[in-house]
DNA sequence: TGACCAATTTGATCAGACCAAATTTGCAAG
DNA sequence: CTTGCAAATTTGGTCTGATCAAATTGGTCA
């Protein structure tokens, strides 16, 4: 059980994302909440600091006003994603093109000063994704286990930041998809061995054409199993 | 004059942010923050809940907890480059190498369905480049407008989240940086006319190997900028 | 109609209280 | 002296009710 203030604030958050709100529109006064909601002004006072923290809405003595979504802060996308059934297809899109391109830079900074050790590590990392024989879940797992260390070992705090907070507002709405992920074990196999000789090469431009085609291979395979999680979501539906 | 709960927890985030409070070390308690800012217990209440929401500490019943740096949010970039006298530059080399993935994206999500009018805008924020005879301040204000208009033209809300983050958190320490901007024209214009070109014969791939050299030069000017920034903070002090 | 002033509304802040969960303390048993 | 456990304290979560300054609203008068 949540507190209270997170509550109203979840309900004031899809309000105001839903467009119960519209832009520039006052919202009612924290005296109003109080009734609306059944709790007392400093809940609905924490709440409204949350939406404000949040960026979706600004507070002066005499009303709040909702601000323009793109003033907002990178937190709400969770929010946005956690939204309907199933998220916006062209989020999730969006999404997982901003998250490529974050690895792809973690990787050229991990890579640009990288030692034995460092490229061990990725090494070894790609081996799982070499086999033809690993299941979906394992695939998945060594797929997130080589972007997650690639991030961490980049040492780029603004974009561990960027890539947690997208990863981890992305994952809840994840769990229904990740079922339906198909990976092309074949091309991901041929760029894990290509990966692995540029590796022992330290061949960069080789390393940058190979990972950014490996990324969005991952990018496909995401993108399908959406779309096939959105099938099935309806077929269920119906 | 800002409210009381910002003042709070402006001071508390500090305090969490120069390693007053250590990863995993207790807070003081909301009755003792009380004592010690003269504030009442809902307005601590409300600065612990902006804290909480920056991902900074987490809070149960018994106490609060600082948390590690890697779990925050986006937003406190903002909060560690106001911190010392002149933020690290290591943090701003990074937020830099950040934007400058996150343009490069935009630019091509843009171009990749540009029709003749979205090209014609970009074309006429190209031209004040091409000028040699544009002053610094001038010059500066072309390249954010260029930037921007991308970022915004882009349609990728997460990217736009991001980059206006960390725009709007860059800016203020900025203003002292941008005095030093000393632009190289003559590379801006020799890019500017490439770019020209590449987008009048619709040349995707030279489009984008044009255009990352562009924002790579912005880097550079930066950078530049704020080396010799510090070396002028520094002189002062002295 | 338009400008100006008073009444009302609203957010900001404050004081004091109660509850449940977590922590700390203190005592008793081993 | 250590160990376990229960009581006492601390702490966060919630609530009530009140005051103040700024903003909004509404009516009045020119």
């Amino acid at each position: 059980m949540s507190m209270k203030s997170d509550q109203v604030a979840n309900a004031l958050i899809g309000d105001v994302l839903n467009g119960q709100y519209r832009e520039g529109e006052r919202l009612p006064s924290e005296r109003d909440l109080v009734s609306r909601f059944d709790a007392n002004r400093g809940a609905v006072r924490e709440a409204m600091a949350k939406l404000v923290q949040l960026g979706l809405v600004e507070v002066h003595p005499g009303g709040a006003r909702v601000r323009e979504r793109e003033l907002a802060s990178l937190d709400v996308i969770g929010y946005l994603l956690a939204q309907p059934e199933l998220p916006d297809p062209d989020l999730v899109d969006q999404i997982l093109l901003v998250m490529n391109s974050m690895v792809s830079l973690a990787a050229m900074q991990v890579l640009e000063n990288a030692n034995d050790s460092t490229i061990a590590d990725i090494r070894a990392l790609l081996r799982p994704l070499m086999r033809l024989s690993t299941s979906d879940t394992e695939h998945g797992e060594a797929r997130f286990a080589l972007m997650k260390h690639i991030m961490l070992a980049s040492k780029n705090l603004p974009l561990q930041l960027i890539a947690r907070t997208l990863v981890e507002q992305f994952a809840p709405n994840i769990s229904t998809v990740a079922d339906y992920a198909t990976p092309d074990r074949e091309r991901y196999a041929i760029y894990a061995r290509q990966l692995d000789m540029a590796l022992t090469d330290r061949d960069m431009p080789a390393l940058r054409g190979t990972f950014d085609a490996f990324i969005e291979l991952n990018r496909e395979t995401m993108t399908r199993a959406f779309m096939l999680a959105q099938g099935g979501q309806e077929a269920i539906a119906s």
